[in-house]
DNA sequence: CTGTTAGCGCATTCAC
DNA sequence: GTGAATGCGCTAACAG
């Protein structure tokens, strides 16, 4: 049963004081040439690494970024913290990472253990039904900045990296009217979601500064679970008048949709065609994919939240202030063949 | 700007030593129950959180994981840290995690850094080109238990939990010979690792005890890049007498394989049939997937891996043994009909 | 029932 | 050039 070497050790090993260890590791002025080189072999030799925990006692840094995400099942969310992870990493910062499984009560046990640990500073993309935030407002306390990314409040009082949804749906209608579509639906995400409502609000603007007409029996909900989305699907197949093309949430949506299309004998991208939100990987290697998928860029995404969190554990206390950062960036359609 | 409460402001508040405080809030003998109780109140309205960093310099133990993975955009790696990341946090343990990206500095950069931390235990899936482990070697002296899945290391000295690979392929060369191939070709991976040189053993021996000829030229190999397994495809069907069937060394190879040998106008699974490692969760709702794929539960890896690193970090020292842990799970064919 | 103290690993301020 | 002492937040052994 080893115990991870210290500098107390290292001293004693070489018959000097703590604090003269401490310097020669550091480099620091007043030490002579042929201490500093003792201590740093003894050192090398024991395989001595600083206690990273003790360190924080002195300067109240982990050196740490949580991250806390739905699930990394999906690939969305795998990529974004792959991003963080990279750029985190980059600027010596570790991650912590937890799965709120979208259950705000995970969350909150979450947020709570990293706040245990005392993290830096913590990146969030919130549980699908978190309404309340006391559970990050708490943070202040403890003086632990949060970025929300992609899955944000739907309040001004955060800081966000989002990408612009209304602009991604613009561009998806624009493709599809510019193909002759008019009959145009949309397979939209749970009511609770500020996606959600960002996304219609796009459609609706979009429709109707292209002059397509608004059809309400066009815009039908699903909770993402493969069960709702076809069952969504299968409203808009009954109706007496069908969509000519279908919008789908996101790539799971499309998926679900797609398969129980096909399961319809609908012919995929002929009978009907469809576009979707994220643009999973492996759409690459689909026989057929939908036409066109918005690209929402993840992996961008988790980088540019980790920049946003560490200028402001940067940012001098004195030169705070109260305004919250925000992020915005552009989607862009991504044409499949 | 605020700071962390701790229990020395509480006591100051409440006028009460820290001690008192700190017994109060953990429910100890002999401390009045009105005490008791108005330090809770007080510990509630700050936000008090216990600093598990200040807890780490007496107890030892930081209640956190190291992940250690080449990447979390694989899907077999990201649905590891999953049940990895659940089980650890049932259990009170936090995850540090960190991408190698197949690179052994990148590694060993991450070891240090979680060496740092002080974590209690580390998990690994290692870098595609390491050969040398002095970097997990030297945790012994820190008392930092590994644990390798999946991508372990080729010795025996290691805690390690993999696939059957020789199984898997049985498995799946028994399923194509009862569909009648018996020319079964197969793309395996990079030869520096582990998994290639299984899969390779497994080939031969299932091709044998089932009395098919074993071809060399049936066997090529793929750096696991998308041009590499293109030219590995092209190499087999360019042979006089090409393969009817393909084992590819795992989904993406299948998906690269698949998608040349659609551009050179073969009938998936028609002309040419396929099977597959590891299982994709999108093959599913692929028009034309692997006729099979050999399931190794990554979600299941990575929590009876976690499993394994808690049992270790709950064995009392003196009961330690120098035997090393292996699981092994039994892959399973899935029929994708 | 409650207070005082030591110590975990380390950087740092003050002595010599 | 080097050592001794302090304190970061907390628990636990020891005193009352």
């Amino acid at each position: 049963m080893k115990k991870a070497p210290t500098i107390k050790e290292i001293a004693r090993m070489l018959n000097l004081s703590i604090s003269t260890v401490s310097r020669a590791l550091h480099n620091s002025e007043g030490i002579s040439e042929g201490t500093t080189r003792r201590v740093k072999e003894v050192a090398h030799e024991l395989g001595y690494e600083p206690n990273q925990t003790a360190l924080f006692l002195k300067s109240g840094k982990t050196l740490t970024l949580g991250v806390i995400l739905p699930h990394l099942s999906e690939a969305f969310f795998s990529e974004a913290i792959s991003g963080i992870e990279d750029f985190a990493s980059e600027h010596n910062y570790n991650v912590l990472m937890g799965q709120s499984h979208d259950d705000t009560e995970r969350e909150k046990k979450i947020v709570e253990a990293m706040k245990n640990h005392r993290v830096d500073g913590i990146l969030v993309s919130i549980a699908k039904n978190t309404k309340d935030f006391s559970h990050f407002d708490a943070l202040q306390k403890y003086d632990i900045p949060v970025v929300f990314f992609d899955r944000v409040p739907d309040r001004y009082e955060a800081n966000t990296v989002t990408c612009k949804m209304e602009a991604g749906m613009l561009e998806a209608i624009e493709f599809l009217v510019k193909r002759g579509h008019t009959r145009i639906a949309f397979i939209n995400g749970p009511k609770e979601l500020l996606a959600t409502r960002e996304r219609l609000a796009g459609y609706d603007s979009a429709l109707r500064s292209l002059h397509v007409e608004v059809k309400p029996e066009f815009v039908v909900h699903s909770d993402l679970s493969p069960e709702a989305t076809c069952r969504a699907m299968q409203t808009l197949l009954t109706l007496k008048t069908g969509p000519s093309a279908v919008i789908a949430f996101n790539d799971y949506v499309a998926l679900d949709a797609m398969q129980y299309a096909r399961k319809m004998n609908i012919r995929i991208n002929q009978d009907i065609s469809f576009v979707s939100f994220a643009n999973l990987p492996v759409w690459s290697y689909m026989e057929n994919p939908p036409l066109a998928s918005v690209e929402q860029f993840p992996y961008r995404q988790g980088q540019r939240a980790t920049e946003m969190i560490l200028e402001i554990l940067n940012t001098p206390k004195h030169k705070v202030t109260d305004k919250f950062k925000k992020i915005i960036l552009e989607p862009r359609l991504f044409i499949h063949t």
